[in-house]
DNA sequence: ATTTAATTTAATAGACTTATTAAACCTCCG
DNA sequence: CGGAGGTTTAATAAGTCTATTAAATTAAAT
């Protein structure tokens, strides 16, 4: 029992994170992910017993990288540029994979089990809650000092996440029902997140 | 066959309609239909063919009461108004329904075929659209009026939308992570509600 | 009352799923 | 060389699912 992951064991992983981002969970057998790999379909369940404990595997994988990416912040400076930053990095990820915060969010709805699973890893966890408590901090200090009106840091967050989310969320139906082609989905995207950003920045001038 | 659609199939297509809300579409089964109405499973084909046709037959349903919804309002007013009038509607509407746009938005992402059916249903249907361009109208004349700040009419529906759907696409998740109880969450959606409104209209404020 | 038509059921085909088991295949160490 | 252990495969169990078929039942109509 090697502690480093065999070469086949992060083929499957790779592959199974691939196909599950592009298609979900359900939609994705472990012969999908055999195949696409090229190997036996049992040795998916060789190295991960069960289909969902390579799902948490791949989920708490992505956990991490969001919250190691956001935790890289200092959050200095004005509330405005922490806004801006904040969307700017998750549109940069987000741009990379579109279909992630699909994924991410129809796998905590549907199932309660990994809802449950997420809270223990991320919410019940001091070090992994302190990206909240940074972002609290300095926005309330911003009310106080007139900044920026007074707001919620749970409304102003939930307002960031559902502008960002959302935008990448509805993409297969900017692109399909307004055919648009991949050049103008760039540019669409470039100029929402842009537009977020005023958006948010706009919404919080002091009164 | 009858044009009035018989009691069965009535009961039919409630009962599917209240799996699929609450559990999604790929997590019912026609033998679930069939145990909730208490009828066998092959009368769900017979009356339905294939669920597939069944959830079409409930998605235009639904797709028709939304669109009647927003279709009622004269859009008469201040955007501002307008703005408060189209987020109560929602969310009186998705209060009752809090699954819907995840069920909605879930369904249109995870089959092509769904998004063109649903394209042709309402993008390429100029009655169904006429909502959108009355809309659009009320923004652009408020814009170049100087009431609000320029802002493309595509950028503040996906702003609205977003806002709402998200906060309830998340309820889940806001319930379990941070233990609130029935009565918390009521209360949280009615601020979560002003919120929305007071986040959309104070970012339209002219410069 | 008998025939016709619509509704409902039981049974089942056929295709997938996840997961397990035992056997085959390598590779490396003594 | 020979066995030991980790790796990979083929085979298959046991379950799910949709959809179809033919038979049974009910209702309507002449």
């Amino acid at each position: 029992m090697n502690t480093k992951e065999s070469e086949m064991q992060q083929q499957i992983m790779q592959a199974a994170e691939e196909l599950i981002m592009d298609r979900g969970f359900d939609a994705t057998s472990t012969t999908d992910i055999a195949r696409k790999v090229g190997c036996n379909q049992a040795l998916v369940h060789y190295y991960f017993r069960t289909k969902e404990n390579l799902f948490q595997q791949i989920f708490v994988k992505n956990i991490d990288a969001v919250l190691e990416f956001l935790d890289a912040y200092q959050f200095e400076g004005s509330v405005e540029d922490i806004v801006k930053k904040i969307v700017e990095a998750y549109f940069s990820v987000l741009s990379q994979h579109r279909k992630l915060p699909f994924i991410f969010v129809s796998q905590l709805l549907s199932n309660d089990d990994r809802r449950m699973f997420v809270r223990d890893y991320i919410v019940e966890n001091e070090r992994r809650r302190r990206v909240y408590y940074r972002f609290d901090g300095v926005v309330q200090r911003a009310v106080a000092s007139g900044q920026i009106r007074p707001i919620k840091t749970l409304d102003l967050f939930m307002n960031i996440v559902s502008l960002i989310i959302f935008t990448f969320v509805s993409l297969p139906m900017y692109m399909d029902w307004l055919r648009k082609d991949e050049q103008e989905v760039q540019a669409y995207l470039q100029e929402r997140q842009e537009e977020i950003v005023r958006s948010i920045v706009y919404s919080l001038r002091p009164l």
